[in-house]
DNA sequence: CCGCGATTACCGAGTGGTCGGTAGGTTGTG
DNA sequence: CACAACCTACCGACCACTCGGTAATCGCGG
């Protein structure tokens, strides 16, 4: 019987892809290995044949998904600086691909259990994304923000916005306009103190 | 062997705090009756005679975490209407318990996964919840916000801060300091607007 | 172009353990 | 005697993971 279809590297891929959706649909400790094996023809057996173990399978795949936004963030600022714009413009976009921002919610609120394997990939995540973030803020608006903020403020504010703006919308995607509301958010930020230097 | 130690609800109560506990410490999917059980020194039979099943569990536990959690934010306020202030101090309350925020945190992420027990609750309660606060902010800053936000933009924001920011802290308690971002963003909602009426 | 050993890509069967839940008791109390 | 408060014993299903295969494919010397 003949398999060759493709390399390694590409179904390595094809089992990552349908991993993510398993732990959006499941979390990491609802789905199980067998689950993610069946969607894609294979035995539990044979998807530990390509990753060792569970753990090591969320590892990849959680690497594989921050490639992927990097792509989306950094591409459209090709050449130029990455602005406030291009965040609320991957607001928008994660508006439209709803597993990959369950997944995500999902699996970081789950990081934060007793020895999850996942803990130590989100706290690194935050930790260089806010410092990142602050960075931005801070050539965009400068030090002077509203309410005598500091961008290293508005850096964490920022992602708590973003994901918990999230995890309301994925409960009622009706009520909540989640890329407006981060603009919203965004507007406030940009508004110029009355009581200026 | 006598076993009367206090009535049949206090017994209850018991096992809800355990639950909680368990809950926090490994999510829903994560956590077994058993364990819950064991905690209260019950085999898993014994609590089972309490609670027919693990999902009804978990509903009179966010029953329970929910008027007390009222509780904490309408006693302060008592005979007086409860104010932005009262709800920052709700924030810096929660930042010494670290138990209940872990929980909470974990089970509202996870309710957003397909048939969840817990789906219904977290939806409703933030669909109340928004309600509420939109009122709140325009009893004490009216309808005219910053930015030209209005009330019910502002609640959801509020409550994806507060939510986002638990996250944040749980994930590098050191690094965050959950109180003073959320009063900082506070101040944010209050700043008076240049270009007023 | 052929043959052959190494490697890749799996699968069947099984291990020991845990899961939520049920059936049917026993024991002490009002 | 009825009932609450448990327990032991058990069920079938599922869990992650290991062992030991087998069939196909590849590199490579002749």
């Amino acid at each position: 019987m003949v398999r060759r279809r493709g390399s390694q590297e590409s179904r390595r891929e094809e089992i990552l892809l349908a991993a993510l959706d398993v732990f959006a649909e499941r979390g990491y400790t609802g789905a199980s290995i067998a689950s993610i094996a069946e969607r894609v023809g294979l035995s539990q057996q044979g998807l530990l044949h390509y990753f060792p173990s569970k753990d090591r399978l969320l590892a990849e795949v959680l690497r594989l998904r921050d490639e992927r936004n990097l792509d989306v963030l950094v591409l459209p600022g090709e050449g130029g600086a990455i602005t406030l714009d291009t965040v609320a413009a991957l607001v928008e976009y994660n508006a439209q691909r709803r597993g990959i921002v369950q997944s995500f919610t999902v699996l970081s609120a789950e990081s934060v259990i007793e020895d999850h394997p996942a803990k130590d990939f989100f706290r690194e995540r935050y930790g260089t994304s806010r410092a990142w973030m602050a960075e931005v803020i801070r050539a965009e608006l400068g030090d002077e923000l509203p309410a005598g903020l500091t961008p290293e403020q508005a850096a964490p504010l920022m992602f708590a916005v973003m994901d918990g703006l999230q995890l309301q919308w994925l409960l009622a995607p009706d009520e909540i306009d989640m890329p407006g509301l981060f603009r919203a958010f965004l507007a406030l930020l940009k508004t110029r103190h009355p009581a200026a230097e």
